[in-house]
DNA sequence: CGAGCAACCTGCATGC
DNA sequence: TGCATGCAGGTTGCTC
């Protein structure tokens, strides 16, 4: 699944071909998401028009005429685009069908995710209100970053995933990004100075960025929209790679969990 | 208050 | 082959 980049894939995906796009139906093969699905969302968002398809943290955005679809794939869920509604597999959990013919498709073998429709001010919503910035915008810079380390004596990776503190760095990229920056997972924010914070900031932006314009992380389930895999996996220098050598000077990769999430990183490279 | 961790669920790899 | 165990991309909400 998901991470930032593989959110945003989706969106770009589903965007064009559902935009201005009225919805005809919903099925609810399956409500029991993270949450329930609300049993009148069908009859509420019917004969609506797609306004938009937005991006927030790991949130999907689809803006309706008066009100807004939230949806989170969780750890395992994704969206295809389908003409060939009728037949459907195992997962495949909500169908929103549009005018034209096209099915929106949600697939989620854990059910993690979610699916909400609220027509309160979206960013308004309690899932959305209380994030931090978005880690490819200027807000996320070390003037903001900075002070917020300085009173962390967490370890960073831990900061680096906090949503409160910068949405979007899930633990793919957390250890991605901190062995682009040579730093150990394990040291407390409050230890990391000015310039490095500076240089992790940059190569988070980087490798997030690069990992859209591969079109995601594709692991087990992900998929794009239309149904083709994303190619960052092929680049992932440390996810994954526990036990196997170092890209940089062939020490043994090693692992650390932390808030039970691994974290591999190598023991030359990223000192303390 | 912050920090740590259990919980939600299925599928897959591994080991006995 | 079968069964038990542990692990997986996320996030909320509990306890301490």
């Amino acid at each position: 699944m998901p991470e930032l980049p593989e959110v945003e894939t989706t969106r770009a995906g589903i965007e064009p071909e559902i935009l201005n796009k009225k919805i005809i139906s919903v099925t609810i093969r399956n409500h029991q998401l993270r949450w329930p699905i609300d049993n009148q969302l069908p009859e509420r968002i019917q004969g609506q028009s797609v306004v938009s398809v937005a991006r927030r943290a790991k949130y999907l955005l689809i803006r309706l005429t008066s009100g807004t679809l939230i949806i989170h794939l969780g750890m395992s869920g994704s969206i295809r685009l389908t003409k060939d509604y009728k037949s459907f597999k195992k997962h495949d959990h909500v169908d929103v069908l549009f005018e034209h013919g096209v099915c929106l498709r949600f697939n989620d073998p854990r059910r993690f995710g979610a699916i909400l429709y609220t027509t309160v001010p979206v960013l308004e919503h309690s899932l959305l209100n209380h994030l931090g910035p978005e880690p490819l915008s200027e807000d996320f810079n070390t003037h903001y970053f900075l002070p917020i380390c300085q009173k962390k004596s967490q370890p960073i990776k831990s900061v680096l995933m906090n949503a409160r503190l910068v949405v979007g760095v899930g633990n793919i990229y957390a250890n991605e990004a901190l062995f682009l920056s040579r730093i150990n997972p394990l040291t407390p924010a409050n230890h990391i100075e000015e310039g490095e914070l500076r240089n992790l900031i940059n190569i988070v932006k980087k490798v997030l960025h690069q990992a859209i314009l591969q079109g995601g992380t594709t692991l087990k389930d992900f998929s794009n929209p239309d149904g083709k895999p994303g190619y960052f996996a092929q680049e992932l220098l440390v996810y994954g790679r526990k036990g196997k050598p170092c890209t940089n000077c062939e020490t043994e990769l090693v692992e650390v969990r932390l808030q039970n999430r691994s974290s591999i990183y190598c023991p030359n490279c990223q000192k303390f």
